[in-house]
DNA sequence: CTTAGTTTGTTCATTCAACGGACAAACTTC
DNA sequence: GAAGTTTGTCCGTTGAATGAACAAACTAAG
């Protein structure tokens, strides 16, 4: 009962903002006493504090404003992606304290050498933690691969060549070596997408859509789905599986050994295919990823006809696969991330006339389409807030600092 | 506290069935004398009661067995539908208690008309509640259409030629009318394959898979999904359209418009011109759909290679559909209700054998596929089920009954 | 047949935490 | 300067879960 009226407060300070003890009672239904009570031990937690006195001219007795206190406490979430690493640490109110970033040649490595990294990544931030006097309180690690959450263990990731990699084993018994202790506190491993769209959920630009669908565009399409507030993770963790609809049967052969699959229409492989020639440097694949991302999106803002073309055909394409998700989950918000978040410009137009043509539900369903703002940190944010579920939940799982010495 | 501890206590008796006190204290965690005075309390609002003494032989005092009492209070289900009503009453056992059905051609009507047929079978089903000492506790209509659950509001129904209809309101006041009294209990409607698919949850095959797909095979395609125990309803309940997936854009002209949608290929329009030439009377539309369907039936029965050839084609696209869901969701079962239960001995293998190859998780992501066993009865009974709902989060609506004379 | 051991379910004193009301503090308004 | 308002704390009351003790109803062993 104490517990979960402590969670009700500090979600409430969360999602309310700052606010008085008595508007608070007002607007949880508590007690002003229990709630003056529980505002006293969120604060003896390090999870709230006093903020100013708001004299505001307004009569009766000013009120003392209680905040959100994030710093004490920091959630940390590690992005392995098949170029780069991510490491970024957050507050409990979304703020990025700490945040590396390292080019990483993921597939070439074995995935023992990539865990190596991400632990001197960790190491570094949670270093960096101390200094701030920020207590970790959970690290999530995003990677674009079919992930069993519960057992931590990336089944398969087909970009990086891994299966079956004991990640968050990995990661504990290195950390474990590295600094003398266990870890104190949760580490887990999930989807990258799924991660993103809670981040997106928790602090994009729809922040607080409880039904979202989010997708971004790589090498493949990646879904990630909340809904009711809640990620969706099917069964047995293998939902949002959305690349491989079958939206064009006469299309182009996909890497699943099926034909027209969505991706092979929306993925980069597809944009580059439409946008140049075989000899193109856009086509080649030993340049860089964001090089040849950086060359389309020079061409279309210098008006090429090609370029132009291949995205808006993109973009029909994106629409009609997203048409499919709209009708199915009827979304609050439709959220783009990865390249089609910074080619967004040219997509959006063509996305919005599909989803408009095919949604059933009136007005698109009262759908909102979005392009990420969060780019590519979404899922090492989503990951570093997920620690935060747990403190959210059960503000006890923060222990009271020991009495001064 | 209290509240949640009795929902606790009764849930705990629906699901796992009769025991001992003690044995629940032990499997809820609560302490032995909270679960009496638990006990006692439900027993007092005629939610649980005793059973028998179980005296099996162990060593110790015989347990007096606690099991659920759903006589007390029933959910009234109502189905509107193209060519029938159906009203039945479900105790909290879910077990059928009152079940009337009435062939009623509904679009020949006017939706006055058809409400006025709904409550004369309403009053009926309540006057025997009251004949077997029932509480009445919630009643919800599953109609085939968008349904504003908040309004109340039926915002469009294809099939029944309905648009704005304000069924709860026309259901309460024809009530009050008929009874001179305001109806006690809370009125709802709701999408029949979303009601259906609760119905599969809570008392059909796989009963209490918490995430499943439910899709029904009627002119048209209707998709339910549950998501964690959890109806799918979106950001503004228009959630589960599945039938206007583009799959096939080389296809037939679908009713909203466009060209090759999923239903064109697998709803009762698509197999029947598969399963037949145009001067057949399986396509003949004054005939009723039951006695086509059965002749679709006995022609399969009889090995005719068409109708056959059709079915496989049917089921082939079914799958083919069904993957992008099962894909989607990752649900652990997926259930075929309408004629595709009917006629799903025909449609299994094809239906099978595309998800294997098309669902991108390994053993097609752990999902079963089973053949609704509720058949037409499905959403009603999910419609009597949500009533038990409120009783199931807060057993205090039942009122305590009045000491006796 | 008696005694010991086990399990069930109730009773009761204890404890935890929310609630309602009283009240002091700190303001504005008249 | 008095009256009115709003905030936040204090404190006695209340509702409900807990733990321990205990009676009841059995089995098992000698």
């Amino acid at each position: 009962m104490r517990r979960s009226n402590l969670a009700l407060v500090l979600r409430h300070l969360r999602d309310a903002g700052p606010r008085s003890r008595a508007r608070i009672a007002v607007e949880t239904g508590l007690n002003k006493g229990t709630v003056s009570s529980l505002v006293a031990e969120l604060v003896e937690r390090g999870l709230a504090r006093e903020g100013a006195i708001e004299r505001d001219g307004a009569v009766g007795r000013p009120a003392q404003s209680v905040e959100l206190d994030g710093r004490r406490i920091g959630g940390i979430g590690v992005e392995i992606n098949v170029d780069y690493l991510t490491v970024l640490v957050l507050d409990l109110r979304n703020s990025v304290v700490v945040e590396y970033r390292v080019a990483l040649d993921v597939q070439a490595l074995s995935a023992a050498a990539v865990l190596d990294s991400v632990t001197e990544l960790a190491v570094r931030a949670l270093g960096e933690c101390a200094r701030l006097g920020m207590t970790p309180i959970g690290m999530t690690l995003a990677v674009p691969a079919l992930v069993d959450v519960d057992a931590g263990v990336v089944a398969f990731a087909p970009n990086l060549h891994w299966r079956q990699v004991e990640v968050v084993r990995g990661v504990i018994d290195r950390l474990s070596a590295r600094t003398g202790v266990r870890p104190a506190f949760p580490i887990k491993v999930d989807n990258d997408a799924n991660l993103a769209a809670l981040g997106e959920y928790a602090m994009g630009g729809i922040a607080g859509a409880s039904d979202l669908v989010y997708l971004t565009g790589e090498t493949g399409v990646g879904g990630g789905v909340i809904v009711g507030g809640r990620l969706l993770r099917g069964a047995e963790g293998f939902s949002g599986e959305v690349g491989h609809i079958p939206l064009d049967q006469s299309g182009h052969d996909c890497g699943c050994g099926r034909r027209g699959c969505w991706e092979t229409m929306v993925g980069l492989a597809g944009l580059f295919r439409m946008a140049a020639e075989g000899n193109d440097p856009v086509r080649d694949p030993s340049l860089d990823l964001d090089q040849r991302l950086d060359m389309v999106r020079g061409r279309a803002e210098a008006g090429e006809t090609r370029t132009l073309d291949a995205l808006a055909r993109v973009g029909t394409a994106l629409g009609l696969g997203a048409s499919v998700l709209v009708n199915v989950f009827n979304p609050r918000a439709l959220v783009l991330g990865g390249y089609f978040a910074s080619l967004g410009a040219y997509l959006l137009g063509p996305v919005m006339r599909e989803l408009r043509a095919r949604v059933m539900a009136p007005d698109v369903g009262g759908c909102r389409v979005e392009l990420s703002r969060l780019g590519f940190t979404a899922a090492a944010r989503g990951g570093a807030h997920v620690a935060f579920e747990s403190v959210l939940d059960d503000p006890t799982v923060v222990a009271v600092p020991s009495p001064a010495r």
